[in-house]
DNA sequence: CGTAGCCTTGAAGGTGATCAATGTTTGTGG
DNA sequence: CCACAAACATTGATCACCTTCAAGGCTACG
């Protein structure tokens, strides 16, 4: 692990506050994996021995359905936490694969170092559980959202990821984000989410360059995303 | 707490192989309290001062959106947990409201015990973390059927309550629960889900009878439920 | 006996899925 | 360097599922 691992870590929520050799040892044994576009943090069905922090980039948590079809469980910005839940339990496989949006940098945790460090760290425990309290907050979210119109689901998921990566990085998503993906993320057909989509390029409330999102009118999507259209 | 509530208690999955005092600890300063049909154990917005474990009945967590419509996050059957997750939280409130379904009996555990006792406890910690596990198992699986047509999403609902009721208690549900309190579960009108239903009970699948359901062929529930109908 | 809560049915309408075809860009191997 | 495949974006036409609206019936309960 190197020096600009470190620094960037401790700049993470979850690490706020502790000092170095603290967080040295939290990271007993973990691994630095630079990924590729597209390329598989972890595959649905292998064993987890390890679970991950992102660093740079993003990833997306895929599941394939019989059908053939993909469903987007979510999207994970950095200083996230990937496959944490499953490190509490015996034996596991991820259910999920994860998979990297452009180029991602991850550290891999291993299972022991969980069991033997982050389950002692009385500060850490209340810090995951924050966390784990987020996921299942912003699951909840998603059930409410439910019934909601197409549009209006639609411009929540892109509101909750620029909030997720705006730090300074202004209304833009930093990472490759297809309209399949989209669409994998919100329950819907590509072809219905281009049709929302284009509308919105048209009356220059987003930008698409390369499969880059940039948001302008972060306001009327948020309009949107509460049902005033 | 009686000695029959402390015999209840021990059965369920969480404190299995627990000695009495061990549990008696876990739960010092709780009070039982009994419910009636559509009383509210917690209210949404109220402090969250204590979680509660139910012991008889059942639960739904309710979130009632601004237009007035409700939408019944999750279903809670006896010897789950309700509010844990606020517990490893300095200050909260209730984000839903959790409203009993016939008459229900639940231990409310102060927030004070959690703190002392229960994050004491190593093998109450595992404990609670399978049960979060398969919370977000559960919503994870509710995004997954996000697409599926509305017969496979009510298939799935009554099969989730089937099974998790079912303790020798057959396949029927033992709390009223109607049309309305299904739409609502599975993001749905009424209207639909009882064109859903009256059909399923004219050939027999299931059986109503003053609000309680009892499935008679759990193997067409489950087929339909994926998808092969 | 009237109200409240729930169930039911029918008709009309809309949202979004599906199917089909095409253009564009990117990546790859000969 | 070109040919070809793969991934992505787009547009139009059609159709099904589900919602919405409207009306009415049933049962329990004060």
């Amino acid at each position: 692990m190197e020096q600009r691992d470190l620094t960037k870590v401790a700049k993470f929520s979850a690490f706020l506050g502790f000092p170095v050799d603290e967080i040295e040892g939290l990271f007993a044994g973990a691994t630095i994996q630079n990924l590729k576009h597209r390329e598989c943090a972890y595959v649905a069905g292998d064993t987890a021995q390890s679970f991950a922090l992102l660093l740079e980039g993003a990833l997306k948590l895929v599941k394939s359905l019989p059908s053939g079809e993909d469903v987007i469980l979510s999207f994970v910005t950095p200083g996230e936490f990937v496959a944490l839940l499953l490190m509490s339990r015996e034996i596991s496989t991820y259910p999920v694969s994860v998979i990297s949006m452009g180029e991602s940098r991850v550290i891999k945790i291993p299972k022991r170092t969980y069991a033997e460090v982050w389950t002692k760290n009385p500060t850490m425990i209340q810090r995951v559980n924050n966390l784990i309290f987020a996921r299942v907050a912003e699951l909840q979210q998603n059930k409410l959202m439910e019934k909601a119109s197409l549009p209006q689901r639609i411009a929540r998921q892109l509101v909750s990821l620029v909030e997720r990566f705006g730090n300074g990085n202004g209304t833009n998503l930093p990472m490759p984000l297809t309209r399949q993906e989209i669409a994998d993320a919100v329950g819907a057909s590509v072809e219905s989410v281009i049709r929302v989509m284009s509308q919105w390029s048209q009356q220059g409330v987003l930008h698409t360059e390369d499969q880059r999102i940039e948001v302008n009118r972060m306001d009327i999507l948020e309009q949107i995303m509460r049902g005033q259209d």
